[in-house]
This record gives C-alpha cells, structure tokens and sequence, in this order.
RNA sequence: CGGGGAGUGGCGCAGUGGUAGCGCUCCACGUUUGGGACGUGGUGGUCGCGGGUUCGAGUCCCGUCUCCCCGACCA
C-alpha cells in the first residue's frame, strides 16, 4: 500500500509554460515525469510505475511468443558501428564520446550491431534457429528537436527484437508471431491502434509494418479506408487510378499561348477565359528535382503530378530511397526546362527521366507547359505525346482519395508511431558474416526480422489518447495503482475505515494507493481526477450509513456499495 | 538549419532607470472538512551569462548562452 502522506509527489495546480500537447502537459503536472534537458526527463514514482507496468506487459508477451530477453550495454565502443558502417550513416543523430585516452564510444542508438555479433558469438549451426531475442532498455539519439515531453525524446526506453532464421519461410513465420504478439500487448496495453503498411527506409528490407496509435499530436500520418481495413503510412500509400483510356480516342494536342501564366492558378484562369472549360485537376504539374545518391553522383528527375495536389516530398524522398531529394532551381543551367513552362513532351529528348504519380495514367489528357516561356498545351496525352519512365508515388493523399483496394473513400489521419516490424533480410548479417553450418555442412548465411516498440512513448501516447480535462484516465493495466482509496471528512472513523478497506485490497491482490492526508475533500478529488487511477473508492459521509462510494475515473460515475461489499466490488471493477 | 517566442523564488506570471513583486506551492499557529477552504505570521530570488551607458540597470545598449513552439530532419 502507497499512502499519498508518504508518497513522493507534488501534483502542480497550472500547466508547466513549456508544455503543449495533453501527455506532456498531464504528465508533468499529475508528477510523473520531470524535465531535465531538452529530450531529457527523469521518472518520479508515479512514472516509474507505470513505465514499469508498461514493461512488463511487453515483456509478458515477448516470453509468450518465445523470446528471450538480454541486456546490452548502452556504452559502445565505434568500432562496431564501423563494422555495419554506421558509424558515419547515423551522422549527427548519434551521441559521441571519448574515453579518458580518446578511444570513440557512442550512445546506442538502436543495438542491431550487438545483437547480430552476440548470435554469432553463441550459434554455430542450423539447429540453434530460428531463435528470437530481445531487450528492453534506454537508447539514445541526438535528435534534432526533441518535442512534446516523452513522446519523441532524447533518452527512451525501447524494446528491440531480433528474429534469426535460416530461410525466408524462417523469417516470415517470426515476422508473423512478432505482429500478433504486437497486437496482444497494445490491445493490453489499452492503445487504439492501426497496423500500417509502411515503408523500410534507411534501415533497408521488405516487409514492413508500422503500429501507430491514432492521435491529433502525432507525429506520423497515415491513411485508412472509411470502409475496409486498407491502412498505410502516407509514405507507403496508394491511391486507385482511373481507368485507362485508348491514347488515338482522344482529340488532337493544341499548343495555345498562355502569357503570364507561370503557376496553376494563373493557368486555369487563362484557359478559362480562352473557353477551355478546365480545372486545376486536369492539369499537370511538372517538378523537377535532384536525386542524389548516397555515393554523392546527382540525377535530374522531373515528376508529374496532377495540378490541384502539391507533391509530398515525404513521400516521393520514401519512395527514391536511399537517394535523397534535393530542391533544384538551376534554371540557367538547363535551359530546355523552362520555368512555369515545363511539359512532358520533350524531356525524352532533353535526356531527363520523367516519372509520373499512379494518378496520371495512359490514355489521360491533360493541360501541361508546351516547353516555351508563356505557352501551354492542351489534350496532352499520356502514351500518345509523352512516354513517363515510370511511375512514383509524390503527390500529396487527401481525405476522400480512392481506396486502391476497395475504391471507398480514403481518410488521412495523425498517428504516434508506437511499433514497427519489418524484415531486416541480410543486411547486418552480411556486414559480421553471421553464417551457420547447414545441414550438408556449408553455412548458410542467417536472415533477420527486426521489431521495435517504443515503450516509454507508449507510457506518453496512451496518455495523449487517454485523458480528459480533468486529467489522466489511465486504462486497468497500466495505471500506477489498481485503486485510489480517498478518505475525506474531519472525523477519524473516515480514515479508519479507509485504512482498513485499503489493507483488505491490498490482501486481495491489489495495488493501492491511499489517500490519508486528512485536507479538504476537494483537494483529495481533484488530484485523484489528474493522478487518473480508474477506480476511486470515497470513504466519506456515507459511512455513517454503512456505505461507501466506488467511482469509475473514465465513466465519471459514481456507485453507493455497502462497506460490506466494498473489496468485493473494487475487485468486480478491477478484474472485470 | 530556417521562422516565431521566451529567460525574474519550486510552478505560473507582473514589473513605468530609483528599496525586486503577485498568485499558487511550502512552513507555523488557529479555524475549516464532499470539490483545489479561510485568517494571521513566515521561508524562499547574485532578475540566464559577460561587457557597456548611468550617481543608480530586472528595465537602456552591445555581445553571448539557453529553452520552448512551427517547419526542415528523424530505425
């Protein structure tokens, strides 16, 4: 039993000035969390609880799935991370230091490294695998803005896990168990969540699943359909097209002067006036940009998108991975591309690529830049007038887009990213030659599945989609303390009483917190309401008639129970 | 890195060149006890840091550091 006489916490009456979002805001004033650098929070009782509760959820369902937990050290020496040639690709998100003779060390921020050298060091052959390994402890990134209290920190708690297998079948089965075990511990953890295809980036792979945890501050944003169960990071989303037409159906191009008109907007207006009856969807707008690749060597590359949609350099970046995006505006040093003016045409011919968004398809005719400052062309078709190198996903996803698989309307919402598989495949493998010996003797090179939850942003998402204007609302099985007992009034047979019920539930089993501080009533309520235990047992004027009241945090309401029934009726709450 | 804002007791904030303040918290005593109660008395601050102007700087000037928010970035 925890008695808040006793209890190392001092809840705050105002919001701290620095906070914004709900978690961070609750988290602090409620006296969970405290912050000590930008990114940087320390842990009071409260927090360490239910950190602790959230942990050990995880854990439960990572030993039911057959992982194995280990322990790795944060403190690693360079030399490793050179090995996976991560000691340059993490660049500035990784923290750095020396020892006292100048030896590298860094932060880990993430362990892949000692998990693949750890397996290597212990397994030798084909019947060690599959295996699956796990840890869950704090990592560090040096991340350019911090924000929002815990949700995107400096130093978080993480539950890595690793899967080794032999084969592809290997991995998909781990992958599999890793993505059920997943939906087990958010749905225990009390979370609404959605399983998200994702995109691998930087960390390469195939398969890949994000869990996000829809929320107003997140940071992520992902599509669902409105009616089946298609959902997908904006990154990885699709978009039905239309329907593809027969390019020699359709009316001949027509180069018409268009002065003046170097955006969408002043184009539709022009044409409109020249009674082309066109809206800014049946235009197309040409990007250009640079791709440069991780070697440093640079390509042009023009994207076609529809004109009433920006392109989303998110998406497109995922998409050129691991070249990177880069904003063009040498003009003058191109002078086939005419700025405002740029149309598919002839950039075949210009030896430029030309990819086009899934939403331009064959057959579709569109207004576009003739090529000449102050001239556009109309009834450009694609696979008639120009021939794109390919498709890309860069325009922009909007709420009521089609679905690509059951052509419902799409809705974009935000989402806090709480998990993410993926099938790592051979990459780190590869760089430690992790081998074992098959079957017929020759090794056998291992492939990786590589699973993340982050645990300490759950703690700060569940508080984001858990809370009211009263406080936090903690879901059962990851609130600091099963029952909150309040006793109020000024007589003792009060705290007597609710001394006495608070033993009994501890008995049960329970976690209590008691409320014997003996203030006024109104003190003891309003921190029960911000603490956010869900079941609140009031020990007050209702005692003289035998009763006590047992509230529901979430419900907001309130139940009279004789004081007879109380334990059994807490545990009825508790347990149901 | 770009844009915006802010640094004054534990928290939230005011402060007009002239004795550093208010609310909350905290401590003591008394009253109070079903919705952050009241009274009286108290504790607590080198006003981010360094220069400068001035008889005198929290306030004006120069420099610098830090933090927060939006964006860029981000397994």
């Amino acid at each position: 039993m925890q008695r808040m006489s006793t209890l190392f916490l001092r809840t705050l009456r105002d919001d701290p000035a620095d906070a914004e979002v709900p978690s961070h805001r609750l988290l602090v004033r409620a006296g969970y969390i405290r912050r000590i650098a930008p990114g940087v929070y320390s842990w009071l009782p409260l927090g360490v609880r239910t950190l602790g509760r959230v942990s050990r959820i995880v854990r439960q369902e990572m030993d039911r799935m057959g992982g194995q937990e280990v322990l790795f050290p944060a403190l690693v020496p360079r030399d490793l991370y050179e090995t996976s040639g991560r000691w340059t690709e993490y660049g500035d998100l990784l923290f750095r230091l020396q020892d006292r003779r100048g030896a590298d060390y860094l932060l880990a921020p993430t362990h892949e490294e000692l998990f693949t050298t750890m397996v290597k060091g212990e397994l030798s052959s084909y019947k060690d695998l599959p295996v699956t390994l796990y840890q869950v402890q704090t990592k560090y990134r040096d991340e350019a803005r911090p924000r929002a209290g815990i949700l995107r920190g400096r130093e978080f708690v993480m539950k890595d896990s690793y899967s080794f297998d032999l084969d592809d079948e290997g991995l998909q089965r781990s992958y599999d168990a890793h993505r059920a075990a997943y939906v087990r511990i958010f749905t225990r953890l009390g979370l609404d969540h959605r399983i998200v295809a994702a995109v691998s980036g930087a960390m390469g792979g195939s398969a890949s699943e994000e869990f996000l945890a829809p929320a107003v501050n997140g940071e992520d944003t992902f599509v669902q359909c409105t009616s089946c169960d298609y959902a997908a990071n904006t990154e990885a989303a699709e978009v039905q097209a239309a329907p593809e037409q027969d390019p020699s159906t359709r009316p001949p191009l027509q180069v018409l002067d268009t002065p003046g008109t170097p955006t969408i907007e002043t184009l539709v207006a022009v044409l409109r006036e020249q009674g082309h009856d066109l809206d800014a969807s049946q235009t197309l707008k040409n990007v250009v940009v640079t791709l440069r690749s991780p070697g440093g060597a640079e390509e042009l590359l023009v994207v076609g998108v529809p004109g009433d949609r920006d392109v989303d350099l998110k998406r497109l970046g995922a998409n050129v991975e691991p070249a990177e995006v880069v904003p063009f505006d040498d003009f003058a040093g191109h002078p086939g591309l005419v700025r405002g003016y740029i149309g598919p045409q002839v950039l075949a011919d210009l030896g430029i690529r030309y990819l086009v968004d899934p939403l331009v398809v064959r057959g579709s005719a569109w207004a576009t830049g003739a090529n000449q400052e102050g001239r556009h062309a109309v009834g450009v078709v694609m696979g008639r007038d120009f021939e794109p190198a390919g498709t890309i996903p860069a325009a922009e996803v909007r709420d009521g887009d089609p679905c690509p698989r059951c052509g419902s309307a799409l809705s974009v919402d935000r989402g806090i990213e709480i998990g993410h598989i993926f099938q790592l495949g051979k990459k780190y493998a590869n760089a430690f030659s992790l081998d074992v010996l098959g079957p017929d003797g020759k090794p056998v090179r291992v492939t990786m599945g590589s699973y993340g939850i982050g645990v300490s942003r759950a703690v700060a998402a569940i508080a984001e989609q858990c809370n009211d204007e009263k406080g936090l609302v903690w879901p059962r099985g990851v609130a600091p303390f099963d029952v909150h007992v309040v006793a109020v009034g000024k007589g003792d047979d009060q705290r007597v009483a609710a001394e006495r019920l608070a033993l009994e539930l501890e008995e049960a089993g329970l976690d209590v917190l008691l409320d014997d501080r003996g203030g006024s009533p109104g003190v003891s309520f309003k921190d029960a309401e911000l603490l956010g235990v869900p079941s609140i047992l009031v020990v007050g004027r209702s005692l003289a008639e035998g009763t006590v009241e047992l509230r529901d945090r979430r419900a907001g309401t309130s139940t009279d129970v004789a004081l007879a029934d109380a334990v059994t009726a807490v545990l009825a709450d508790v347990r149901g």
